[in-house]
DNA sequence: TTGAAAGCGCTAACAT
DNA sequence: ATGTTAGCGCTTTCAA
């Protein structure tokens, strides 16, 4: 009969009695340490064999401080560019033997500092992703969540990499484009109030227009998903724009969609863009013109960097980069007809 | 000056000698424990907010055996029904205080114990996702693992629920509808092989077949994603059959994209189905007709049942439920034009 | 090379 | 009501 310990599992102990050794030698033998008798090590090997011994990883993680385990705070796991994110990171972790737990703020900023905390107490590290909370808050609780990785955010504290996408620069590249085939009036479909990468975009903007004084660009209300787009028809009609850039590609599905339902052709009364080149951009009809953002590599970086800093808490910080979206100029953007006039709401 | 316990952290001692009382009353206090005298209570407050001390849940883990943690192993996380199962069971299971620890197995059957084993040793249950590992070694492993639930497939082992989804009948309700439009000619573009949720909508199909003798089904191999569906184009003209019924909506997508590459009109020359009614179905071009499964709910009830689990090991387990999925028409299928002729590959 | 013992940070039974 | 003490399961000095 195999013996179990009062907890009931099988621990340490019991494999040390039945290979008639200290726990101590059990505990040398599951590590690797070669300075057990072989003969011993083998009977060792075969005890904790036959009572189908594993290692508790809460007491192994309490007596060396670390937990193998990294934590990644994301503001809502339904949107697919953070679910890229986590992919990349999941995969990336694993192969050092580490593994990821995830919390979801479901976009309420004011619980964001409360599940990082939590989670990084649970981990070595914590990556957190695109947080809504403001630079003061991100700033003060910063010092507490190191090794702390930052996704498109940047803050002042210190030992804090941060990994970003250029959206500004991405949506200055998409509206050259549209003005190229071109479009004069613009509108840009905005994304959730409290997204750094919207303020982003928002500021590519505001470059843009310094640029293109001749162009009109209105600014329209929107959020992140499918339905914000196919809600957002009625307005993108009124602003009597013809290039209409999209916070991001889930957005301008939703956006085509609509359009389609209506009767309007894309691009041949409006040109249609998104941001992020999602899996399916390329299977929309038409197929999305949208800047590529390489997501799931961003995650791979976001292990690379919280590695280094849990590897080594005090040497050489690993610094933040920039990652620049690619133009994919697809089908769903084409030269502008001869300018509509305003249809009315 | 904050005082810090040997490893660098402000740990329980540290609180309780700042306010002067043992370990063993900061516990209390920060358990909410009322046996404490209200003014040492809010000593040991005072003191802990002034060290911005929080309980080690490590220390905590070990002490009360549990980690308020459960672990997900899915095949894939790039999937899109894996992601909203996720989802679904995140969002419950915080709601409980419980966070969820991922583990990807990237369709590697033979990791999968491995990482089940790995992920249950620092959970308090698990959540088996469409696991492709053979039935004998589902078998042997889920007592191990316990408190487990299953999604989509099902065990001998006792006290293990599944919550399945009944593709079976829902690939018969697809094919139906194609043959009420007058298709006759059929082809299944099949997913993994390991599979279950595939070996079902096979089975689903054999019933069919049974039922209309008078219709030809051919079946085409495939996976699970947009290139699969997009490289079936060849495959899926050559066999004639003018209903395609496609093992999930990304395969469906990738096929309408590859079609439509051809100069091909959907409804008009092909009918195409897709399975899961996954958000982007409804915003193809033209609206996929699908069987519409409520998965996020899924990932809910996951948690529930396991919920039950943990909450009384030894008490009435909880039974294993089937999920029906309903038939979602829209635009991707309509009446079957005249038998083409078959095309040369 | 091995065992005894201390300690990781916490909770809980026991004693007062 | 509070402190003392013994674990939880493991790793790692320190002695032998």
């Amino acid at each position: 009969m195999v013996r179990k310990s009062a907890s009931g599992r099988i621990g340490i102990a019991d494999v040390a009695v039945k290979a008639g050794v200290s726990h101590a030698t059990v505990s040398r033998v599951m590590n690797g340490n070669f300075t057990v008798d072989p003969d011993i090590a083998a009977r060792v090997r075969a005890a904790a064999a036959e009572l189908k011994y594993q290692p508790n990883p809460v007491g192994r993680s309490l007596a060396l401080g670390k937990t193998d385990t990294i934590g990644i705070v994301v503001p809502d796991l339904a949107n697919p560019t953070f679910q890229a994110i986590l992919r990349g990171l999941s995969r990336a972790a694993a192969q050092d033997g580490y593994r990821v737990l995830i919390a979801d703020s479901f976009e309420v900023s004011s619980e964001e500092s409360i599940l990082a905390g939590e989670a990084r107490r649970r981990c070595d590290g914590l990556v957190l992703c695109a947080p809504r909370m403001s630079d003061a808050e991100l700033e003060e609780i910063a010092p507490s969540l190191r090794p702390l990785v930052l996704i498109n955010r940047t803050t002042a504290a210190a030992e804090v990499p941060s990994l970003v996408v250029d959206y500004g620069q991405g949506v200055q590249d998409i509206a050259e484009h549209l003005v190229e085939l071109g479009h004069t009036r613009l509108a840009f479909l905005a994304g959730p109030p409290r997204s750094a990468s919207n303020g982003m975009r928002l500021q590519g903007l505001e470059t843009f227009k310094a640029a293109h004084p001749q162009v009109e660009v209105t600014m329209l209300e929107g959020g992140s998903d499918f339905d914000t787009g196919h809600e957002a028809v009625d307005a993108v009609l009124e602003s009597g724009a013809t290039g209409i850039l999209a916070f991001n590609d889930l957005v301008a599905m939703g956006l085509m969609s609509g359009l389609h339902e209506r009767g309007l052709d894309v691009p041949g009364d409006i040109s249609v863009t998104g941001f992020d080149d999602i899996p399916f951009a390329k299977y929309t009809t038409p197929a999305l013109t949208t800047a590529a953002v390489p997501i799931t590599e961003l995650g791979e970086q976001a292990w690379h960097q919280l590695r280094a800093l849990i590897r080594n808490e005090e040497s050489a910080a690993p610094g933040s980069s920039r990652y620049q979206p690619r133009l994919e100029v697809r089908a769903s953007t084409g030269p502008a007809k001869a300018p509509r006039s305003k249809v009315h709401g």
